[in-house]
DNA sequence: CTTGAATCGTTTGAACTTGAACGATCTGGA
DNA sequence: TCCAGATCGTTCAAGTTCAAACGATTCAAG
């Protein structure tokens, strides 16, 4: 079937490099996911989490700036870990728009006792490159990231 | 603050590279996303009429192995796909159990024309990076993702 | 030939995700 | 002071996604 588009040299190249990065990407979530699902767990759910615990208490909207998720997708999420207990919101006195999200103990238990597991596996699949590979990686994936960006807007 | 996990310089490493990692490969996917929809295609779809032009008609169970994909996921996508007519479930007489999806005439028209946009703006994505840098990044995802896999039964 | 195990596709329930529309609140300029 | 525009969070509709349970079909062992 010659008549399928196959494209440049250009083309082929960044199009076999897009999906080499796409799975390995995706290889490393379908393997880190079901870990965090043995704690009840989604990963946007363990998101929230950690830049709560990372970062402290903070707006919704600051928590979906840095997760890049919409509005309406935190306030979902935050839903789900409220009903458990695990993080509360409380109305902002100096602005009352905003609600201020906090993890409660039981949160802040769960992800101290599940953070360094989470990064145990992490360092598990990244075993097959040796460390100066994985900082030539994290270069390039950074000058990568570079080139498209014009979004996030830092907050804090 | 001191009391927040960080772990040894392997563990930094692991997650620093991780982050970087799966940020890059947002961002890209955060640019294309929206194109595919100004195409009234999500990427689930696209990645599905994708494997059929590229590969042929095949049973549902392929095209989730191909795009590591449930079942049932492959089924919603199809039913969606399937009601706009472009594709087609013909029962497979040789094994009754499954059901060969082909292009219609329509959904061939239509991956032929956006592949190629889909394609350029990949190019665009990857233009911070020279070509050795794109076979280095290449190299790097590949050896990453071999590590990690005993998954990905080729089926053909 | 028969029956038990495996495979294929669907359905269901739960969660994530987005964009758009909406009320509440704040802010800056007239 | 007052009000027009921006910001914050919610809600809704539609779609994706998975795991688990399920019927239909195939296959293989006896």
């Amino acid at each position: 079937m010659g008549t399928h588009y196959s494209g440049g040299t250009r083309e082929r190249l960044a199009l076999d490099t897009f999906i080499k990065l796409s799975r390995s990407t995706e290889t490393i979530h379908s393997y880190l996911t079901p870990r965090l699902a043995d704690h009840d767990l989604t990963t946007g759910q363990f998101g929230v989490l950690e830049a709560l615990y990372h970062l402290g208490a903070m707006p919704q909207v600051n928590i979906g700036r840095k997760l890049l998720k919409s509005p309406g997708n935190i306030t979902v999420v935050l839903d789900n870990l409220e009903r458990r207990s695990l993080v509360e919101r409380k109305r902002d006195p100096a602005d009352r728009r905003k609600l201020l999200v906090n993890l409660t103990e039981t949160g802040t238990a769960l992800i101290e006792r599940i953070f360094p597991l989470h990064v145990a596996a992490i360092v598990t699949c990244f075993q097959s490159l040796s460390e100066s590979e994985q900082e030539q990686l994290g270069k390039l994936c950074r000058k990568l990231g570079i080139g498209g960006q014009a979004r996030h807007k830092e907050t804090d």
